[in-house]
Parts: C-alpha cells; structure tokens; sequence
DNA sequence: CACAAAACCGAGGGTGTCCTCGACTTTGTA
DNA sequence: TACAAAGTCGAGGACACCCTCGGTTTTGTG
C-alpha cells in the first residue's frame, strides 16, 4: 500500500520543479555541499519553502539523483550489450566517468564524500549488481585480472573523483594507464 | 642578511611549542581545515595567543610541514640509492603514499586540496625535482612507460590520497594494480 | 624589588549557514 | 464570491568558525 501520493497545489508544483531544477544546478556546479540558500534564491523562492518541499538536504538528493543514476542503467546496459566483455568494462568505466566529471554533486555523491542516505543507496546497489556482471564477464574471457572485484572499482572510482575534482580532463589518461595495469590477455584496444 | 630571530620569553617559547605539537596532532586527525579553536584548547593556550604567534593558518603549515616533508627527500634519496630504477621509483611512490596515510594533513596539502603557500610551495618543487630524477631513471632503464611523467604522478598522488581517505588500506592494493600499467618490461617485483 | 616590555586571555563583533515559526498570500471549491 | 486549507515568506535564533583588541598577567632586567 504505497501512501497515497496527495496532489500538490498548482504554485506547489510550480515552485517544487523549479527548486529541482535550481538544485540540479548548484549541485552539480558547487558539489553536494552548496548552501540550500543558494538554491532557493535560484529557485526564486524563499528559503521557507524550500523546507517545505524538501525538510532536509537528503530529501533533494533523493529527489533528484535516482533519476539522474538512471543513465548509469544505460551505460551498463551497453556495456553488457558490447560483444567483447573487455570493449564493455571500459565502456561502462568511461560511462561512469564521463557522468562523475560533467557533475560535481553526482561526482561527490558517486565517490562518498557525503554519506548518502536511502533512495540513493539502492540505487547504487543496483550500480554494483551492474559492475559485478561487467566485472565477471571480462573476467571470465580472460581479459581482465583474474582478482579484480567490485571492490577494486569502487576504489577506482573514488581515486578518478578526486582526479576530476583537480584534473578535470585528466581522468582519461589516469584510466588508460590503470586499466593497462587490470587488462590481460591481448595488450592493446 | 637573514633577520635577527628575536629570542622569545620563556612562556612564549613554551606556548610556541605546545602550539605546534597541537597543530600537528589536530591537522593530522583531522586535516587541514580543522578550527584554529581546537588548537588553542589542545594546547591549553587561549585562541588570542595562537593568533599572536601565527597570524594566519598559512603560518601554521609552514611552521609544522616544511620539517615533516624533509621525510621526502629521505624517501626520494633511498629511492636514488637503489641500484634497481624501477624498485627505487616503486620504493618512493610507497614512501610517499604512506607518509599521506600517516596524517591527514599532509595527505591535504600534497594532494593540494587547500592551495599551499610560501614555504610549502618550494618544499614541493623540490619534491618534484627529486620525483623527476626518478622518473627519469626508470624510464632510461625500460622499465617504466616511455611516456610517464611527473604529472602523471601528480596525478596519481591526488588519486591515491582520495583512496586513502575511503579506504586507508587500500591505497597499496590499488597503488600495484596502478604500477601494473606503467610497468614496462620485466612483469614482475 | 620594581617596572616596562612582552605575552596572554577571552569576550565579543563579524560572517555564513542551518532551520523554525507565526503572519501573510494564494488556491481550489462550495 | 467567500472561506478554509495549502502554501509561501523572511526575520531571526542557534551554531560554528573567524579574528581583534583592551585589560590582565608574566617575564626579564636594572
């Protein structure tokens, strides 16, 4: 029996999309950690408000990420779509990347800087039961070390988002020489 | 002519020196924005004296951190010492992530998430000197990738010194697989 | 010992952020 | 249209940290 989800007035919801919208932005350009303040006076609205829809910070990180998690289920999905498993586990990393790098709250939430906290935990265990497949199957062809776990890649993604955060383009180079040291089997592409 | 360092009084010398054990300690557990506040009361002076002998956190770190990186170039002559390049390059990178994972502070300031200042500054360049003789040696003997260089070490000190402040044990276990895609040469230790 | 210089103390003003709450405004409906 | 419920507003208290400054204490010296 999922609450019924009452319906919001029409300045309610109004007002409710703008401060996503303003939120998506100030997260994603001053990280995770920018004033709530800021994003109401982007909204436009008063900051009251802004504790009306969302009484916490988490409640806008709830609000907003899964969805934008989403496109990490895309990029997962292609990855397992690629024909060669190696091919597929560098492209789920360049996914996953590419999305840490154009978003510094995602960046921030990605690699725990903040510790989050319930929509968002599940979907990053999705995220993990995704990476495992990819893990396994490059494996399992030989293409990638033998030991390499989820584990390893989530401490690589915490080491490329701090490289993002001092390096924004360098994150590319930094993953072509780790992954030069995972990779067996053939030596190159 | 380097200016006369007026003797201090007694107590002042005293306080100067529990000030700077209390900096140590407090930056060390909890980086370097740690409140000057917490200082003072470790040192069991009041927050106006800290102000008095160090005007500004700056002041702080060049007084604490220029000596603590002298370790550097301790590693960094060990790392030359060895008849072998390619262990004395992977001998440095060890030393200098575990002194990082020795104290928060300094895993800050080398991984420069808070812009360092005077004195810091050169300790630094002088670092990088040592890490380009090292570098170059390595590569010189084929055994680290041609096209390596000291910002890709940069680049690996942020990297790791985010891995350690996930996973403070991790970062020797990334640190291999990292050195497995630089290597060249002789696969192996 | 006495006294001036040196050093110390901590209350307090400034700033930025969080979050609340009572007064006001807008909306939907009868 | 009128009214209650829903929503909005922003001033302001709480907190943590920064840094200063005038009054007090300590130290060294004549």
């Amino acid at each position: 029996m999922p609450a019924p989800p009452k319906p919001l007035r029409a300045d309610a919801a109004r007002n409710r999309a703008k401060l996503l919208d303003a939120a998506a932005e100030v997260f994603g350009a001053r990280g995770l950690d920018a004033p709530l303040e800021h994003i109401a006076k982007r909204a436009g609205v008063s900051i009251g408000t802004l504790y009306a829809h969302f009484p916490t910070r988490d409640a806008l990180f709830d609000a907003i990420f899964p969805e934008r998690l989403a496109a990490l289920d895309r990029v997962a999905a292609d990855a397992l779509a690629d024909p060669d498993p190696w091919r597929g586990f560098v492209t789920f990393l360049e996914g996953v990347f590419t999305l840490q790098a154009e978003d510094r709250g995602l960046n921030d939430a990605i690699s725990r800087r903040v510790p989050l906290s319930g929509a968002m935990e599940s979907v990053c265990t999705r995220g993990v039961g995704h990476a495992d497949k990819i893990i396994a199957r490059a494996r399992e062809a030989g293409r990638l070390r033998a030991d390499f776990t989820v584990a390893d890649l989530a401490v690589l993604t915490s080491a490329v988002s701090q490289v993002i955060r001092t390096a924004p383009q360098g994150w590319r180079r930094f993953l072509r020489l780790h992954l030069d040291g995972v990779r067996r089997g053939a030596p190159d592409q």
